[in-house]
DNA sequence: CATGAATGAGTTTTCATTCAT
DNA sequence: TATGAATGAAAACTCATTCAT
């Protein structure tokens, strides 16, 4: 039978050097992204992704080992995707201040989208795996640590531009700022109620402005 | 089979008036209790259940409707245990200031057995939830709102006291110590690494007595 | 919906003591029996037992672990019945030389029911299992043993008797004897020409009267 | 992906004047030939050949029609490797004598590589194929006749040749060959332990010395 | 109330085979 | 011919739940 790939209108995964599997293999992702990140791990199964991508069994088990590989794959699918967003708020920006100012803008702009979504990948990931699967963890606990390195990068580039105080600990405030808005969107999230994370990113902007930065 | 219910040492739910049913069903909410906080609902099966009560799937369901009812009894029975090791810290202090205090104490003492149990049982059963399960939905919201009120009138208490200051909202400073707990609880598990944790209860503690209570 | 478990008119395994999960496993095993001896292990699935059992998987399942147990007991089931029949033929006779005897008479009067079934449970095993399937192995190791032991002590008891030459070697007899069976019933079945076992049982019975038995 | 087909060094079924289509046919089957006598047919998947081969399923396809066709190629040229490897050990003998003990010196030198090739094809053929597979039954069945056939030839040489019996009946020995070298080969894989076909194949020799042979 | 055998839809995964390129 | 993506039936096995005893 004929296979029409319904390509979403907002597409980030598909180019035009990619092999036909390796497309499949993207729009499998692409489409089970906001399934996982629902559900969960267990709470999806290989049906879901049938019926969401249109595809047969064959078709995801031909590229995908198992559903720990869809898992994994959409678990880095959704990180890039929310760092890909975010910086769209940091790049244009000029020094620290505007940089870190660049990531709560992002979720007082888009938490509707993310909240929509599925909410942040990276607490639905490390909430179902931190004692469940092993293979997940540790995925997750990259990306935190990507995450907050970058963070700490952003910080420490403002203390050679002499914005940021010295004797702050970067590291200390990137793992902060993550807490702080995991706590909020938790909470946003589970509420219904995106005030309480805009409470949360006031918070943010606040310790910044107070904390880290210079008067 | 002759069926031994071994009954552990600490144990908040029996009480000699107790009928029969009303012990099997603490029981099996007490046991299924860690299961269900680790693994999640998804993940959690009534073998699961039997194996760690071992009870027959009739002594189940003859006290439980179905699953939902499990987890929901056993999202109940973990946030009252929460509450109730909370209060030991939270109920000799005398004053507001004492009383917050107690809170981020128990972490900062009790982490270990928190993270063992799998964590915080709002919090699990939050980001499993919100998308999916809307029965268990609705539990984690009154219980939100039920844990901010408590803390809201601790913040209350304290202005009545005199010892907080009179202008500041008490329910976002609720929200906000709730906020950045979880957060704190979710980084810290989810990298093995507890300073994550404490710094986020040395926040909590810093903003408290920087923001909430009079100089 | 209401299980009648249709039992055989000629059946070994059924006793009233047994516990219902006993005659469901007894059943299910006697009537897997011959679909094993006759499409092997890897050719058997577990919808043919559902088949020929009328159960659903869960009833399968409930009382087996997994294919290889029912496999493993089926092949237990096989062996036993096989000695059980054989065992008619050898039982009621005196002496070394009769019981010898009553092991050809058995496939001269029963090779059509054998072959029906499948053949020699032991060489369809042994054939599939000896690359394959580890756990059947051993099992078709320690039958082939016992086999072999029993025939052995019937040519030690002839040595006792007197009947039987004294500087023979028991074993290695006993193992020519399944040795030149295999060979027949390998070759009668699948020639569909029984007078190639029939060959085979004559040569048995001569080597044990030129050879065995003192003249 | 370029494909280089590994050819080893010892190797039937090339010759340089197949064409390419040929060449894959031969490399397929001479491939797959092991797979299938080990693992049975219902035990060897289409995979497990593109595995073995390096091919595609396109390739393998586009060569057979289905597992059949291959299964049954490979079957007949397990049959051709057994006959052209025990016509080594018979070929330069002179009379009757020295070619019966050419098919006992083969396996004598040889039992080791037989065995891990997976056996006797015409065994594993004939015992899977029985109850199940017609399409290899009559193969199975041709295999054995041209077998005894061809040692029934040898013997009728005798009798020309004046050093065997007349009045034995060639066609009765050759079947008995066959019969005693299949159990022996069965037990002695099964069992581990190549003294018990060693013993079978001593019976052979001796029935041949003692009855077939004039003294 | 408790038992535990049974249900049957659902799970993940594999299979032989097809077919557009 | 060869490729390899896709098919879809079927494999082994699990699950929440029911119900006769």
């Amino acid at each position: 039978m004929k296979q029409n790939i319904p390509i979403g209108i907002f597409c980030y995964t598909f180019d035009p050097v990619m092999s036909k599997a390796e497309k499949t293999r993207s729009y499998i992702i692409e489409r089970a992204a906001p399934v996982f990140n629902k559900k969960g791990y267990a709470g999806t199964s290989m049906a879901d992704i049938m019926e969401v991508t249109n595809l047969t069994k064959g078709a995801i088990y031909g590229n995908f080992e198992n559903k720990d590989e869809v898992a994994s794959e959409v678990f880095q699918f959704n990180m890039k995707s929310l760092y890909g967003r975010m910086k769209i708020f940091m790049q244009d920006k000029h020094g620290a201040v505007a940089q870190l100012q660049g990531i709560t803008d992002y979720y007082r702009t888009s938490w509707k989208g993310v909240f929509e979504r599925g909410g942040c990948p990276l607490q639905n990931a490390s909430v179902e795996a931190d004692d469940n699967l092993s293979f997940l963890k540790k995925e997750v606990q990259a990306s935190v640590r990507n995450w907050a390195r970058s963070i700490e990068l952003i910080i420490k580039g403002g203390q050679t531009e002499g914005v940021v105080h010295k004797q702050i600990d970067a590291s200390e405030y990137a793992y902060m700022i993550i807490t702080i808005l995991e706590g909020g969107i938790m909470l946003g999230k589970i509420m219904n109620n995106h005030a309480l994370l805009f409470k949360a990113l006031d918070r943010i902007d606040y310790m910044v402005k107070t904390e880290v930065l210079k008067n």
